[in-house]
RNA sequence: GGCCAGUUGGUGAAGUGGUUAACACACAUGCCUUUCACGCAUGCAUUCACGAGUCCAAAUCUCGUACUGGUCACCA
């Protein structure tokens, strides 16, 4: 019995190769893609990856493909594609071919979810098979857990290969016949390296070195059916035309027997970039940053405490490429992809998150933006989030813009918040509806008899609607003058002693009567807003 | 354990043979000021994991040691 003869009898209708490659003609765009398990929600590393890839793909104008590599069934998460397709989307990482949903995409060398594809990489296999570099495996769990066993008691290196490849040496009849008793069977790749043999690799981000030659007989067909993750990538990476390969690192070890793949379906090899994880520091251990383990690895954990996505992408593209820091400093109006990034730029060791660094660039972020646009994120926030507070501020849309306008607009404005998530504890006392159950955090005048004084002296005998900043403050000077203190910080430092207090004091009194807190922003601008009806109102609240 | 990569301040890091070892975050002090935030000013590694070597010259090149990370599945 030939090879060929073994291959119609494992692949009976399956499509022969050279017709398989007809349908994906060559193509000369630039083509990176993301290529995720649609295992549960998004990593930060993986949105690191998707855009990275984005990034590239736009700069040299070409193309960025969705693929889900979804060839593990028992790992597969229900809406998990969906999930991939609408983080992508709220990050504005939009692909040019790929799946719009379980049933629809766009593209013409799809299908782009691997489980879709299993005729394809059959054709492939069954290639491998009539040219004798494939083979069934009808090993056993238990007996390839043994084998483990005996290798590392013998002290060689574990796993399939040369003389411990078993089914390699079984003849076609004995195969035949197995497969006909029903034996389950896996369909392995046999290697042709020797164990001293090496291979030069070449890599965009950890350039040139040499590795181990593969010299195992890795599955490339499960059980099911499904293709082994090293067999899918070289088929659907080389149909698809993906010019640069840009993957997690964790990939860069298993290169060899990516090449041995090529190699025998004489495909030409693919360029590749293999990212380092993004790391966290876990009490002094450095440690990829785990879905299990830390919630700053949930692409979602961002969303729920308010990060801006376009600040969470500022972000990373520090993580990408350090250089990028300064150039957006000077380039605050610019889109991020003017930035010319570049895979030379990666560090080969993985970057530290940092949580600090990334609320400034999110503070930062915030700051700048119109309070109209901020104020339609905090709505989309809040209703997801906050629906008492998305209330409120919808039913009073021009005063909540009004409040996140203050200091805002201006060359140097505000930066108190470095999430959507923060802004209500800084201003909530705006809203009459929600000023109940305070907790005043009175300062140097805490006698409750004088603060009643001096507010009800401020609101009868100098504040009026409409009152312009300079005369505001003017009418602290006079208010504070008469009350005994120094209507100025310098004249209170020059004669400390001439004085009650300061004209501090004062206007604390008036913000903590007004906001019951001690730090707020501008105090001019809570009065005009508030308007002098809620601030009578609020001398009633005082007790 | 084998193989591969990395190691620069409190943190993220720039730096590829000659620099005062950038920049940013954090921190500290001062100024400004109606509080806070902002802003401004100043301070914060005589030294680049350690040891040896090459060179007029090393954070940068070589070797060794230590440590850290990644990888060795019918998971991706």
């Amino acid at each position: 019995m030939s090879n060929k003869e073994l291959a119609e009898v494992l692949f009976t209708d399956t499509l022969d190769l050279e017709d398989v490659l007809k349908k994906y003609p060559r193509r000369d765009k630039f083509i990176t893609r993301y290529a995720p398990s649609p295992t549960g929600f998004t990593h930060l590393g993986n949105l690191y990856t998707a855009f990275l890839n984005y990034v590239l793909a736009k700069q040299n104008k070409g193309l960025f493909i969705l693929r889900i590599e979804d060839t593990d069934q028992k790992r597969k998460v229900k809406e998990g594609i969906e999930n991939i397709i609408k983080d992508l989307n709220d990050f504005g990482l939009t692909f040019d071919e790929g799946p719009l949903n379980l049933e629809k995409e766009k593209g013409s060398y799809g299908p782009y979810i691997q489980s879709k594809r299993q005729s394809i990489y059959d054709s492939f296999i069954k290639y491998l098979v009539t040219i004798g570099r494939a083979y069934p495996c009808f090993c056993t769990d238990e007996y390839l857990e043994s084998l483990h066993k005996e290798q590392e008691n013998k002290k060689v290196m574990t796993g399939y290969y040369g003389s411990y490849a078993k089914c390699r040496d079984l003849t076609k009849e004995e195969i035949v016949k197995n497969i006909k008793l029903g034996i389950p069977y896996v369909i392995r790749f046999k290697s042709l390296n020797k164990e001293s043999d090496t291979i030069k690799i070449k890599d965009g981000v950890i350039k040139e070195t040499t590795l181990p030659a593969n010299i195992f007989d890795i599955v490339i067909r499960k059980k099911d059916g499904l293709p082994t993750y090293h067999f899918a990538h070289v088929v659907d990476d080389y149909l698809m035309g993906t010019s640069l390969v840009i993957r997690d690192h964790n990939w860069f070890t298993s290169l060899p027997i990516h090449l041995e793949l090529f190699a025998s379906l004489n495909l030409t090899t693919l360029k590749y970039a293999h990212i380092p994880p993004v790391m966290i520091n876990d009490n002094g251990v450095i440690r990829k940053l785990s879905k299990r383990k830390d919630v700053w690895a949930k692409v979602s954990f961002y969303k729920e405490l308010g990060i801006p996505t376009e600040a969470l992408k500022i972000y990373l593209a520090t993580l990408i490429n350090t250089n990028f820091e300064g150039w957006y400093q000077n380039n605050l109006d610019k889109d991020i992809l003017e930035f010319p990034f570049s895979l030379n730029k990666i560090s080969k060791s993985g970057p530290l998150f940092d949580k600090d660094k990334l609320y400034n660039i999110s503070k930062n972020y915030i700051s700048r933006l119109k309070a109209k646009d901020l104020y339609k994120l905090l709505l989309d926030y809040t209703k997801i989030y906050d629906i008492e507070f998305y209330k409120l501020i919808t039913s009073y849309k021009d005063k909540t813009i009004a409040i996140l306008n203050i200091e805002r607009e201006i060359p140097k404005p505000r930066k108190d918040y470095y999430s959507l998530g923060v802004i209500k504890d800084y201003i909530w006392f705006m809203y009459d509806e929600l000023f109940n159950n305070l907790t005043y955090e009175w300062q140097q005048i805490k006698d409750i008899n004088l603060i009643k004084d001096i507010v009800t002296t401020y609101i009868t005998k100098y504040y009026y609607e409409g009152i312009s900043k300079e005369e505001w403050l003017n009418s602290l000077k006079l208010l504070a003058n008469d009350f005994g203190y120094a209507t100025s910080n310098k004249e209170y430092k020059e004669n400390p002693n001439k004085y009650k207090g300061n004209i501090s004091d004062i206007t604390t009194v008036l913000r903590v009567f007004l906001t019951s807190k001690k730090d707020t922003f501008d105090l001019y601008e809570i009065m005009r807003i508030l308007g002098l009806e809620e601030m009578k109102r609020r001398i009633t609240l005082l007790k």
